[in-house]
DNA sequence: CGGCAGTTACTGACAAGTCAGTAAGTTAGA
DNA sequence: TCTAACTTACTGACTTGTCAGTAACTGCCG
């Protein structure tokens, strides 16, 4: 390859570019996309009702994301980007922080329903065959079991055997899920308790006869 | 007007009751809709597409269940009388049996994927606003709580607080139903071992302090 | 026991609505 | 001036549900 030209120069014409407040509209229809597939499905809600909240119509939502499955992923990607965002500054949590993590974030959804909601909404739906979010949701688990089982070997000093600690982290992302459907559908179930317990049942069974004490109390 | 004649003669004319095929088609039917209901959702699965499995038209359908909502009612109730007689002739399980039970339930689940695909798109989709299965779903969940609430107890000898009990029992269900959905998105989870490794972790953490030996192994 | 009244179990057509997506025209900002 | 960012208008595919009509079955009357 030859390297010595400066690299391609730009055939730009004049404004191909979006216009300066074009990023925050589009911001806008992902949190409005967002909040209306977390309350109603992807599946049965509307373009119309994501318009709305911003006050365009749905084609003009169709103009920025070209259609409906792919404004859905943009809204996974955005969430994604915003989980990252909430983290930052904070290094990412590992070993036992990881389950402290685990547990503090169970008690803050207690004060945002509707992203869980739209959480447990869509995981349940991209369970349906050819649906657009079953790859990201797959995906994810993937990624959470993977980091789970690496923090529980951790913990354990290396003593815990692989298939044991996949077991358990996979009962661990479960468990929160789990919990989460039955709390959406009955306020009595307590949340953070209950999650924070399973969790230590889950580990303390996870770490037994590694000789090392419980981690978390 | 004479009101000499008898009170009101049976108003009854003739055949009044439906034919005697009319059963197992209604039962063709409701197997074809929970299949349906199943892989794509009830909001998302279309009468049609039910009709068409047993050879009639949507109105065919609605003729036998007035409409897509009380169809899916009926749907669910078949279900539960369906799950009363697989218990039939065993007594229902309750203490150490239960617990047993669910494992057992787990293990069967896996040549059942259909059966816990439905049941995992359906809760996801009741806990968006007025779906009519909302109500199922709760008091399914407020019953199976209860039982393992109470099994919890009686396996501790009444001496597990009722508070623990109750977190455990929420837990149990939590566990099992999230590690169907990662099981349903990825074989590689392994559904019954880390199902029976979940429950032998909860229950005992729940007996903890009881002074009672494992009971499950 | 034959026939007929009344009902069931449908079909096919259609109503009324929702949906995503397209195409063409308008406005306003760089 | 050029074009991004829309709107309006529309299409076609699907939805559930209604309705009238029809064939077939059921049970009673004579």
């Amino acid at each position: 390859m030859d390297d010595a030209v400066p690299p391609a120069a730009p055939p730009q014409r004049r404004a191909r570019q979006p216009r300066q407040a074009t990023t925050e509209r589009r911001a806008e229809i992902l949190r409005a996309a967002a909040h209306t597939f977390g309350s109603k499905g992807y599946k049965n809600g509307s373009l119309a009702e994501v318009a709305e909240q911003v006050g365009i119509t749905h084609a003009g939502v169709l103009h920025h994301f070209g259609s409906k499955e792919a404004l859905l992923v943009e809204v996974l990607e955005y969430r994604d980007k915003e989980d990252v965002r909430d983290l930052e500054g904070q290094h990412i949590p590992d070993g036992i922080q990881l389950f402290q993590h685990l547990v503090r974030t169970a008690r803050m959804n207690v004060e945002r329903r509707g992203i869980v909601q739209g959480y447990t909404v869509l995981t349940g739906e991209s369970v349906t065959e050819d649906h657009p979010a079953r790859g990201w949701v797959t995906n994810r688990f993937t990624i959470l079991r993977g980091e789970i089982q690496a923090a529980i070997v951790e913990v354990g000093g290396g003593d815990v055997p692989a298939d044991v600690a996949a077991q358990a982290a996979s009962a661990i992302i479960g468990v929160m899920d789990g919990l989460q459907v039955q709390w959406l559908l009955d306020d009595s179930v307590d949340l953070p308790a209950a999650t924070q317990f399973a969790i230590e049942a889950i580990l303390t069974s996870a770490l037994l006869g590694t000789g090392r004490p419980h981690p978390l109390r």
